[in-house]
DNA sequence: CTGTTAGCGCATTCAC
DNA sequence: GTGAATGCGCTAACAG
């Protein structure tokens, strides 16, 4: 490999020259200088080193996103987006596991990312900042809020709350009183907001949890058929995920009752199949990528000016949407 | 931040014994020094510099994966599965866009990864090795099989052609004789196939295609529409992908037909969802996530002796599968 | 066993 | 305008 060293000899100037020029300083050098440099750098072939140029300046052009389980259609879809948008702007995403909390602070310490989005809960995003060991390195967060808005980070959220409401009042009043959860294995905060939503509209909230959900479509239908036994019968099915929501559907089915005229069911996080599903699926479309693109793309805009300037910290909330389709309708009588 | 020079100091040892300290270098010094190392390290917050790393060494412990669409179910599902064990070996994922050459060729010459796995039609990936620019770099493809097999690298495939006669044969032994192939935009390869296994099998094989598939499933169920239309009518439509499946069946049903009694529908890909449509969607499984990890994993162990030696040239094939659901059936009398 | 030295390839001062 | 010197933090080859 040809070296800025190389390029420089061959050109008959110094190294800082050919830096000079190969990074666009228009006012280094004469017109004949620029030319020759450029002219001897292709004829060598001449190619930056990456390796060289981190380490020179500090900067890595990596951005790692958190995120749990990537190849689930939501957050596939946004990390898809992410990265579009980050090798746009000249930079790497990778893919960091949110297990542990070493895992994503040694992206901030080790000084390998430039950029750390965690695309989860945003509450957990804020520590992070504690770890950043280079002034320009950024900590951003997108995903649902709960519990705390953090104060210091740039972040984006939707509110799985209001999301959830939204849903049990699209339920009430079509006139279901007994309302089923199917949580799966995560038993989070979505659950609660479930149960209080029941309360808030008057509905009977019924929770239920199964041991395993490695495949959710499973889960989804263990879960309905256990609502199926009980009596008095809940009349509608709201379901963590679409996925889980797709499994009640078929075991639904399956079983003989009708959906939407014997049970209703919905969904959550609308995935792109969701609609085309018989019946199409009710669901809560959730802003995943809208909120991981805006983070990201005033993060990764700091990042190009100089000196960089950290984006202002403030939450920005984007609605969720309830889609009502075919899958709910009246309670029967 | 801490560098191994404080460490040394620190320890009142030189930078080299502190670097094969924490190395895992056995017999380099005592055990005292060695503790003594390992305590200063602690104390002084020191964290190893990526950058210097991959200047030294020349090895950055990134894996570049090509991949199209990665946010479809078939690909995001590989991704991810990629990413973990890449994670699990310490080396980073970064996916990179298919389009241009250049893109690809970029992370060979500038040393921006030790691996590039091209997770597309595999013959596109021999000519990389031309781009190679350490000794160390290692090239794999993992995809279908589309013309020549790969002979000067490591490669896994599956055979669409192969996949794709198992559907024919098995709605030629159902009494199909018109069969529709639903392609959307892109009539490659295994529109080709499909016209093949169509003669094979003595059906008439009727091709259809979109301007536009940004959503599959519109893109499908439009397909779908003017297949209905058609005198005589197909009584059984293969999707090149289960999402065109999906939008396929779903138009049928709203035309009022049933599937499978008056139309079989038949997908490609085998998408975790398939089986829990209604009716289950038939489908080729295709072994994509099988293929990766298998070069990954030699890759990666390669890169992990000492002196790495690229792993022999030679393509591997896994089976497709077909997967007979109840979306195909008899053809109607 | 330990310490010293010399790169890795670039950007960024400074003198000229 | 230009070129020489320095630092980024580490590894590895060498000499003690």
């Amino acid at each position: 490999m040809a070296t800025i060293a190389d390029v420089a000899s061959a050109a008959g100037v110094s190294r800082s020259t050919v830096s000079g020029v190969l990074n666009g300083n228009w006012d280094i050098c004469s017109q004949e200088t620029r030319i020759r440099v450029l002219d001897c750098a292709l004829k060598t072939g001449y190619q930056r080193s990456n390796a060289a140029l981190v380490l020179s300046t500090g900067r890595t052009n990596v951005v790692a996103i958190g995120c749990e389980r990537p190849d689930d259609p939501h957050p596939a879809r946004m990390l898809a987006a992410a990265n579009d948008l980050a090798q746009s702007m000249g930079f790497d995403v990778i893919l960091i596991p949110l297990g542990k909390h070493q895992d994503v602070t040694m992206y901030l310490s080790q000084r390998r990312a430039d950029v750390v989005m965690v695309a989860k809960a945003i509450s957990l995003a804020e520590d992070l900042l504690d770890h950043i060991s280079a002034p320009h390195q950024i900590v951003i967060a997108a995903g649902p809020r709960a519990g705390d808005t953090p104060r210091r980070i740039l972040c984006s959220y939707w509110h799985d709350q209001t999301g959830i409401r939204c849903v049990l009042e699209h339920l009430v009043s079509l006139g279901h009183t007994r309302i089923a959860y199917l949580a799966g294995t995560r038993a989070g905060m979505r659950m609660t907001y479930f149960q209080e939503a029941a309360a808030v509209f008057g509905a009977e909230g019924i929770a239920l949890t199964t041991e395993d959900e490695d495949d959710k479509m499973v889960a989804g239908a263990e879960m309905a058929r256990r609502t199926l036994d009980m009596r008095p019968r809940p009349s509608a099915l709201f379901a963590r995920t679409d996925a889980i929501a797709l499994g009640a559907l078929h075991a639904v089915q399956e079983a003989g009752l009708r959906v939407p005229e014997d049970i209703s069911i919905a969904g959550y996080y609308d995935f792109a199949y969701s609609r085309y599903l018989s019946p199409s699926l009710t669901s809560v479309y959730t802003p995943f990528t809208k909120c991981a693109l805006a983070v990201l793309t005033e993060a990764l805009q700091a990042l190009k000016r100089d000196p960089v300037v950290s984006p202002e910290p403030r939450a920005i909330e984007f609605p969720t949407e309830l889609r009502v389709r075919g899958s709910t309708g009246p309670a029967p009588v």
